[in-house]
DNA sequence: CTCTTTAATGTAGTAAAATTACATAAAATC
DNA sequence: GATTTTATGTAATTTTACTACATTAAAGAG
């Protein structure tokens, strides 16, 4: 709880002299986090112990300690939370619900990804020989975008959004090759189906779905993303932005564990792209 | 401006102690609240008068005033800055900082997107005959993603990544179509030149990319999404991430405003999805 | 009403924390 | 390579917070 309203909550219970703290510290809550300890006790006529007594009764850890609290209750902390979008919202509201409700759920996602199945993902990553990504519908964007980023690297890399194409690939797969597979419900058949058919040719899979799932279970590493669903409008939101975020760190690691020479060849990259794009005067 | 933001702005105009001080803080802000001068100078090895000094930069009168400024920053909201991944970073570091680093951008597109001209997008969207979704590169992802979102609203529309099919696409477009061109740089030569055909042939054209860009200059609304650019890199992140959250921000827009017998029918088609997925057993 | 007990508050001293002044080291400039 | 400027650290000082103890006020028993 707030310590302002607990203040003002348990003002019955105090003493004569603890009220009169209270009573300056409500009144003007904003010039007790700058004052000292003898400050306060001088305007409420006590002495300073009483203050540091006062303070302790709060649950907290001395003087100092309660003007932290103070502080955090001034700056009134609305956390972001997943807020549903409702009927009548105005832009302004649903757009402000969506941007918070898609930072709170990249906090769930970020608390419970294992750092640890990141890194041997990584490893696998730039030990393969060729790299696919799969997925359907919203998933097959992260797929594509998978796909963009890591053709940078100059490694072999597909991503198919298309089942017979997904089938064809996996077929063809071999030791050595790793094929991510994405899917946030990890109950699409046909890509349960293309990570079964990939294994079964030796290639390593890795899925970016939910734990537990049947996709989870056909795949040799797991990487798990957890959002809350977003049942309320009938499409993905979060999910697919946890995922991206979460391509986003496996790129990143791929390019940590090529070293610096390999990052200057990315920046070639970026500077090819130089001719087709107008000079920017500033 | 929140404080930690401050930090993680500043960062390089800092000099090689003050960093060391700088990185113990933004690593765990919320430990260093509770800490004293003399514990957080020997986290960061180096003397208290230093950390004094570093205060003093950010505006702050001293050690306790920092710390004040500090809570309130963790109260008011993110905790969460851009912070560069760095060569030795662990798994653990890079996911974090990314994480974070996304959650920061969205936090500062939120800010700089304007309200009343998503709702005019929204107007425009939901009475468009056709709507069509270009990008290239990183954005051709985002345009990918909202062809995804759009299309199951039963309207006309079609996304293209293919230079020659934007074109086509442009110069056979209508008053009454409605053309997204999705460009970060907002300096893509070809979708500059898609943008003015569009509008030549009468189509109404939103831009989502950057204000005052030569793409900006040829659509009839901007979108603008400010992102910190993520320069160490070498690829888009985070300014896709804000494009896609946009494109969320549109479709939510776009639902709310056809009403309830609308939602019903998106429900319909998320449940035409059933019979390709495996049964959920709980 | 007075004595005893308990709780509340204050005083003075102590410990801890933050800050200042100064010295030294590192970097930048000539 | 010398000189100036800037950055950092050491040690002393000041401020701030806290503790132990003393005093006072309040509550309860006879």
């Amino acid at each position: 709880m707030n310590i302002l309203e607990k203040i003002a909550n348990e003002l019955d219970t105090f003493s004569k002299s603890e009220r009169k703290v209270a009573e300056v510290i409500l009144s003007s809550p904003s010039t007790v986090i700058h004052a000292s300890i003898a400050a306060l006790a001088k305007q409420a006529n006590i002495s300073e112990p009483t203050v540091n007594r006062f303070c302790r009764r709060l649950d907290t850890k001395g003087y100092p300690d309660f003007k932290l609290h103070l502080a955090q209750s001034l700056a009134n902390g609305t956390p972001y939370v997943n807020r549903h979008v409702d009927e009548n919202d105005s832009a302004e509201e649903y757009t402000s619900k969506i941007f918070e409700s898609t930072m709170a759920n990249l906090e769930l996602a970020r608390k419970s990804l294992d750092t640890s199945t990141i890194n041997r993902s990584v490893d696998l990553l730039t030990q393969a020989n060729k790299i696919s990504f799969f997925g359907l519908g919203a998933s097959a964007v992260v797929a594509h975008d998978a796909q963009n980023k890591f053709f940078r690297f100059n490694v072999p890399v597909v991503y198919f959004d298309d089942i017979l194409m997904q089938r064809m690939s996996a077929i063809n797969s071999r030791q050595g090759d790793v094929v991510v597979v994405i899917s946030h419900t990890g109950r699409t058949k046909s890509l349960v189906d293309v990570a079964s058919l990939a294994r079964e040719n030796d290639a390593t899979v890795i899925g970016i779905t939910t734990a537990g799932t049947p996709l989870a279970k056909e795949c040799n590493i797991v990487l798990s993303v957890d959002v809350a669903e977003d049942t309320d409008l009938y499409m993905p939101m979060a999910s697919r932005i946890a995922q991206l975020t979460l391509i986003d760190c496996l790129a990143t690691g791929f390019t940590l564990r090529r070293g610096t020479k390999f990052r200057d060849n990315l920046k070639k990259v970026k500077d090819s792209l130089r001719s087709s794009r107008f000079e920017r005067k500033d």
